[in-house]
DNA sequence: CCGTTGTCGGCAAACGTTTGCAGCAGGTTA
DNA sequence: TAACCTGCTGCAAACGTTTGCCGACAACGG
């Protein structure tokens, strides 16, 4: 059938093991020997059969992802990032998606855990002890939350938090709503104490509502309950949940940034087609995914454990603006001003 | 270390061979001996190596998924739908991405190709021999293209094309643009073909612009192009190509759908995003997904090449609007009394 | 009681690699 | 000249399964 280790040796007149050794330890082979064996097996079309190869070594060159939600358009550009880069080291990628469901999720880590060298598990719904305990049966690498003693790649989402959370303070809110994401997730616990902590330093109010599903219909269903709550101001989860609100307020023909601003995270490509375009904090997705996968792939080399964070920006655009303390005619451009001094 | 069906069999004092057909060809063993097996295999948390039955059998379990972009939102429920139905059925899948590159595409297909039983192919861009002599190499089912002789699930976009230019000819457009995708693409000659027939036989006129990446920015810069032309509606060869012209057109201050109307292709969420709401053909992405997993997973077993083709749905929303032939006054909600007729 | 049939389980040979060990040639050192 | 490297290659034993073949044994019909 397939052309094998011992049709290149036969054709190329060395043992199998040099041939072996040409691919796995080039180093080892006469420069020689090796450009014969390298020529015919080009010239049969041989290509290593990575399931022996995987029986001895112990090592699949194979990663798992896993992601709460593929359609959420947070996690393409980070899966994408992931793939390229592992590709780049001969690792292959299985992507799976566990539609938010704990238990999904750790049934898929226990199947894929055999079959791969390690899991990227991302945003987890987990709890902590649970992913402690898959752990001990393959090589983690946690995105998106910070459980101590695990590696981790995380977006700095509580710097995030604070600097959305700050930008509304200058621009005059003194009462906002945090719309809670899921629960079980660590980011979301982390935007909302960041948040809750940075307005409370102020002397401003944060109204916490949730926990919510991430996605538009929940932040369109928390219309009524955030404009009954006579906040002027509102940080949601992530996008999705902000364009929601978004889209339920014009419904109701309030005004944003006019009478409510409204800010998101994570910088999805549909914040800026909507309108007004969302202000939101970006998050470096594509960096994670990369880092996480450098980070697992070394794992298996010493046994480190380090945990990066990664930065987030708050890119300001038109759907936040100047709270009731500022003179009511003030354009968004003076208040960009305002905001930078 | 891991434990082994011959731990399995020591413990419960079989043969190896046993434990091995206990798994893989329960039939054949007496079912005490069975139970008293799996007794001890659960136990012990025996779980079969996967390299090793594969390495024996020459099936891998795993199924290669490639598409042109993961982070095009058009693909992430197709590949949802695969993921989760190929699971169902005890295989994993490996998603890569070309970045619309066909050479990168032929190389994917050459990496997986040993390491998977079968690949889908999605949307792919490669000329219809590399495909053929690709096929050769590993088994394949393409999915958005139609290839004869190559098993392939589409979704019928000619008849979506058809539905959406009579829509916009039914509102009494006499002068259409269609905003062609990318070069290769099976898909953007289907509707290219489709709409420009279906024009013409009404006396209308089709003027194609392209081609184009499929991507919002490619959308927006199209816009001088498209009203250079004087039509008066568009179809665009996907939704974030329409969606991009949609919001170009807003900047110029022309009106959509009041002076032009704007169709899309796909449905994808951010459709609904937009304002005005975007009038798109809705594809059966998922359907396609599990279609294509089934029909290469069957293709292993029987020598079928069948093809499949999705129905496609016309979604009006509001981007679409009366031409300069029906009185200027007419409301969207008149008009779309007008189309059922 | 013998021969036949059928069920079950053991034996051992694969599958395509990797890798520790040993051999061998040629060169270097003492 | 002996002893010892050094660089290269061959040998063979693994890795964890599956599966064709055969033997053991029980049941059954004649």
């Amino acid at each position: 059938m397939a052309v094998t280790i011992r049709d290149v040796a036969r054709a190329s007149g060395v043992h199998i093991s040099t041939v072996s050794r040409t691919f796995s330890a080039p180093h080892l082979v006469n420069p020689e020997t090796r450009s014969r064996v390298l020529a015919t097996a080009e010239q049969l079309g041989y290509r290593p059969n990575r399931a022996a190869r995987a029986l001895i070594t112990g090592r699949t060159h194979n990663i798992g992802l896993i992601v709460a939600d593929i359609a959420n358009p947070f996690f393409p550009p980070l899966i994408k990032a992931a793939e390229t880069h592992a590709r780049r080291r001969d690792y292959h990628v299985f992507v799976a998606d566990t539609d938010e469901d704990p238990i999904v999720e750790a049934d898929l880590v226990q199947a894929l855990a055999k079959q791969v060298d390690g899991i990227l598990l991302c945003s987890p719904r987990m709890t902590d002890d649970q992913i402690e305990q898959l752990r001990r049966e393959v090589p983690l690498v946690v995105i998106n939350r910070m459980i101590t003693g695990l590696p981790a790649v995380v977006m700095d989402v509580g710097q995030g938090a604070r600097s959305a959370v700050r930008h509304l303070l200058d621009l005059g809110h003194r009462h906002l709503v945090y719309l809670s994401g899921p629960r079980g997730s660590w980011t979301n616990r982390e935007i909302r104490r960041a948040a809750g902590a940075t307005a409370r330093a102020a002397g401003a109010d944060l109204t916490v509502l949730g926990p919510h599903q991430p996605v538009t219909s929940a932040g369109a269903a928390a219309a009524e309950a955030v404009l009954a709550t006579g906040a002027t101001a509102v940080l949601a989860y992530n996008d999705l949940m902000a364009i929601g609100l978004l889209q339920a307020l014009q419904d109701r023909d309030v005004a944003v940034p006019g009478e409510v601003s409204v800010v998101g995270i994570d910088d999805i490509a549909a914040s800026v087609l909507v309108r007004p375009q969302l202000t939101t904090v970006a998050n470096p997705t594509a960096a994670a995914g990369r880092a996480a996968v450098d980070m697992l792939l070394q794992q298996g080399d010493d046994g480190s454990t380090g945990q990066i964070n990664l930065h987030t920006d708050l890119v300001i655009r038109n759907s936040t603006g100047p709270g009731p303390y500022l003179p009511a005619g003030a354009t968004t451009a003076e208040v960009a001003a305002y905001v930078k001094e």
